[in-house]
DNA sequence: ATGGTATTGATAATTTTTTGACAAAACCTT
DNA sequence: AAGGTTTTGTCAAAAAATTATCAATACCAT
């Protein structure tokens, strides 16, 4: 219940998953919701729904749920969504590309400020709002304003190499889209969003259909 | 042990870092690793690596650890990285094309046999091996070739619209990018691959860094 | 206003996951 | 060839996460 306590990482990775809910919710003009409701929607139990928002500063009232205007406000407290971030993206190839012309970021409060690569061809193209920089020109850029977090963007081969850049500079938080682990110190905190680890837990998930149909 | 029991989903979770980590130890010439070595790579302990590994069809050798090319061989066949599999993807944004041109998911099993569009203007366009398809033909082209997996890539608003066509169609197995929760029957797989839920994580844990070091 | 009822918040039970411990295995050195 | 040593595989313990349960709450219909 307070905000002081340390929120339980399985904890984390469903809130996300909260906002979106309750955010579709009030577009449609719903006002209350229920964790049965949630649950269903979301293929959750109504007790872990529960259980989760305890650790939210709000609570729901009997018979009716949580108020959707104040769950989204605690939601979008807890990650981050109401102050600005301030985010680099290392490699412009297609994928960092297609990152800096994402428009939804900034309206969660990613704001891209930068966009590396060591690619001469590419240096001074612009992508969305960002234009591309060179990478050796990461430190002073990253001193000007200060920069909350990394995305790795850039061939495996070169990711910890980049890695090791970021925390030089200073930044606290990477994101990871190489598929490759990296290395940093314990005061840094990386999450990796492999779309390929994704593909491969649903290859598992087709492998073991397939041995279940067989009998 | 035996391939047929059921592997608990952290394990399968973390099944595609030893594989990294394995591929990179032979590219080296590494040809023994130790539970231990392993777990130092990859932040873990070493009784996590070998009750993970328990679920392999393999056995480490004492002394020496994990003979590299069998853990790398069983863990591509767990992951389906041995077969081929038929990947689709619908939306030729930003994101469907990045992805389209990225080579490294045909080394890994997947080969993208369609990308799918409503926009006319992209129909017919060249993006990697995928040509442009309209989305009214997909339940034609997933009917000539077996589609394994579909892959949204559609603004959040189209994501459960596009999901119904992909199960229509007969797809057991789906990577949403959307920023929604898709409903879908329980023989579909669906896994989740955001970006911007994994940087809602890492904004959770600026803000608690935050507030730790202000005491 | 009152009573029936749906839903919360809290606690307890259960299940799952991670970690610890150690005998057995087999390597390597001498 | 034997002994010391490292590392496994397994089992047990601990920790963490999920689910079930239920009294308390406060809504809503009458
Ligand atoms: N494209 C995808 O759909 C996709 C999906 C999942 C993961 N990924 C991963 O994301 C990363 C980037 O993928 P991509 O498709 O954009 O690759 P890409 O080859 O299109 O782009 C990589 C860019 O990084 C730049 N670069 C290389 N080394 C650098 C360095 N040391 N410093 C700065 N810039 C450097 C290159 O010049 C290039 O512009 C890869 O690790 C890839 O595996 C990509
Ligand atoms: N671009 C990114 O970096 C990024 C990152 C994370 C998540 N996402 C998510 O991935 C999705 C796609 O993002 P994007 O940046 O590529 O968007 P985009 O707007 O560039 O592309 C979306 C494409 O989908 C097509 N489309 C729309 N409705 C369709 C339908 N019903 N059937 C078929 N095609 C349809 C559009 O014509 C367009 O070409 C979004 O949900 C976005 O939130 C994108």
């Amino acid at each position: 219940m307070h905000s002081s306590e340390q929120i339980p990482h399985p904890v984390i990775r469903r809130l996300p998953k909260y906002l979106v809910h309750v955010q579709e919710l009030r577009e449609e003009g719903v006002e209350w919701a229920s964790s049965q409701e949630i649950a269903d929607a979301l293929g959750l139990t109504s007790s872990t729904v529960r259980q989760d928002l305890s650790h939210m500063e709000l609570r729901g009232i009997s018979k009716k749920g949580y108020e959707t205007s104040q769950l989204e406000a605690v939601l979008r407290q807890v990650l981050g969504a109401d102050i600005m971030h301030h985010v680099v993206i290392i490699g412009a190839g297609h994928l960092g590309r297609a990152l800096a012309e994402h428009g939804a970021f900034a309206r969660r409060g990613f704001e891209i400020c930068g966009l590396f690569d060591r690619d001469e061809d590419l240096i001074g193209k612009m992508y969305g709002n960002a234009e591309v920089m060179s990478i050796d020109d990461l430190a002073t850029q990253v001193g000007k304003v200060k920069i909350d977090i990394g995305i790795i963007a850039v061939p495996s081969s070169a990711a910890q190499q980049v890695a090791e850049m970021l925390v030089d500079a200073g930044v606290k938080a990477i994101l990871n889209l190489a598929y490759k682990h990296i290395q940093v110190p314990s005061h840094v905190t990386v999450v990796d969003a492999r779309i390929m680890e994704s593909l491969q837990e649903l290859a598992y998930a087709l492998g073991k259909k397939k041995e279940v149909s067989r009998g």
